[in-house]
RNA sequence: GGGCAGUUACCCAAGUGGCCAAAGGGGACUGACUGUAAAUCAGUUGUCAAUAGACUUCGGAGGUUCGAAUCCUUCACUGCCCA
């Protein structure tokens, strides 16, 4: 690959809000890429995770993805753990209780964390660090030696400050304390390039680079990505918003829920979590939109290429094959789950016993709905023994082998 | 530290003594239609109970009242203004 399709693939996905940042950032990237092909120094590149959540979804992993281009490309790469950041938790997320996490929890969830990770990125070529090595040492006066190169202005004028300002919602004097806190880690590591969600743009391209020009360093690369939606195909992937792709799901699950995704979304799907070149993105889109490739195949390129990233090559196909079964040919799905009948119980205690409805009330609502079948056949009441042995599927999705 | 406003179901939000299990929107779920979807249309959305009805819910705790989401006291949290 020659520089400039490095940068291209590189800056795959990458948004700024901002065009003429963009082409800054393009430019600087241009140049140190050169710069280390010619004097044989690899980039340092990391990203940073708090580990607060231990669950991933798709969403968590586009920085992931972006690293692993770089690790590809040759470059030294590092798996940033918030540890320290962890500690005090992360206060944007004012939605949740958010319980202040043990150093063992920490330790214990940045396990799962990277497991998860490593799906994405290459193992033995990436370094793993936490950021409490450094940040646990900054003294009070340090704090605010570096608080000396920002002003409360420049905080304000952040986007999520200053929607919160309006809306007359909180912002903690600790909340400002992130950016710095960030904007140090990319100091102590001596880091060429941060990758990040644009949710981090200030934290990058303002706390990060500002601070390592005042502490004598060259100001790093950002590559801020954009947001993934979520399967609604609009609104940011997120836990909250139940609109998520988990990562720890299986194969049929992952492979059906980038299936149910909007057409409109397959674009940037592939931009942000694919292992596809821009070259063969843009390629199957002409396709799409000349008619010569149906969107509902194209669509299951983009959820095989994705399963296999997680699930691979194997799972992925089997997870694809189950699909067509299921939705395109409505046939029942290979791997459900077993349920032995017990003496007496009714349709409705086996739907509620099977957790295929939380409770009563839901159970009866859905036999109204005309949405419990039994071998395809729709039951009208769940107050009568259970028919017969078979299949029972619960709207569209539920299903259970009933013996 | 002082003054004022607020806290309602998954989320936003209406409701100022009985007609409130609580308007409206979003989300979610079900059905129809499809390409699996999206869009659209119809419906459901506290729990239990055979359509009757009962029980729990409106930040927490206590109180007034035949009766409270609505009034009072107090505690907690949040915002705004002043210092």
């Amino acid at each position: 690959m020659n520089i400039e399709e490095q940068v291209e693939l590189l800056m795959q996905g990458a948004e700024y809000g901002d065009e003429e940042l963009k082409k800054a950032m393009t430019a600087e990237l241009r140049e140190r890429l050169i710069l280390s092909q010619k004097t044989g120094r690899p980039l340092n590149v990391y990203c940073g995770y708090d580990p607060t959540s231990t669950d991933l979804h798709l969403g968590h992993t586009i920085s992931m993805r972006k690293l692993r281009q770089f690790q590809d490309l040759g470059h030294n790469v590092t798996f940033l753990i918030g540890s320290y950041t962890a500690l005090v938790g992360d206060p944007s997320d004012k939605n949740k209780a958010r319980p202040i996490l043990t150093e063992e929890k920490v330790a214990e969830n940045a396990k799962t964390y990277t497991e998860q990770a490593f799906r994405v990125l290459d193992r033995d070529k990436t370094k793993i660090r936490y950021n409490g090595e450094w940040l646990s040492k900054l003294s009070l006066v340090d704090l605010i030696r570096l608080g000396q190169n920002f002003t409360i202005q420049q905080f304000l004028a952040r986007e999520n400050f200053a929607n919160r300002l309006n809306k007359g919602e909180p912002i903690y004097l600790h909340e400002s304390f992130y950016a710095l806190m960030q904007g140090y880690d990319a100091v102590a590591m001596e880091t060429d390039v941060q990758v990040g969600g644009s949710d981090q743009l200030f934290n990058i391209i303002v706390a990060g680079r500002k601070l390592q020009e005042a502490l004598g360093q060259k100001p790093l690369v950002g590559i801020v990505t954009s947001i993934l939606p979520g399967t609604d195909g609009v609104q940011r992937m997120s836990k909250s918003t139940g609109n998520i792709v988990p990562i720890n799901t299986g194969a049929n699950d992952m492979f059906g829920k980038l299936m149910s995704v909007p057409d409109s979304a397959m674009g940037i799907y592939l931009r942000l979590a694919s292992r596809w070149t821009p070259h063969q993105i843009e390629a199957l889109e002409k396709d799409v939109s000349s008619g010569a490739l149906h969107p509902k195949d194209a669509k299951m390129s983009m959820a095989h290429e994705i399963t296999s990233i997680f699930y691979g090559e194997i799972e992925a196909q089997s997870a694809r094959e189950s699909f067509i079964k299921t939705f395109q040919q409505k046939e029942v799905p290979d791997d459900i789950p077993d349920y032995s009948l017990k003496d007496g119980q009714t349709v409705l205690d086996v739907i509620l016993d099977a957790k295929m409805a939380v409770s009563k009330s839901e159970a009866r609502r859905l036999f109204d709905q005309k949405g419990v079948r039994l071998d395809g056949e729709t039951l009208e009441r769940g107050e009568v023994p259970f028919p017969h042995p078979g299949v029972l599927q619960v709207g569209k999705r539920r299903f259970l082998r009933v013996k």
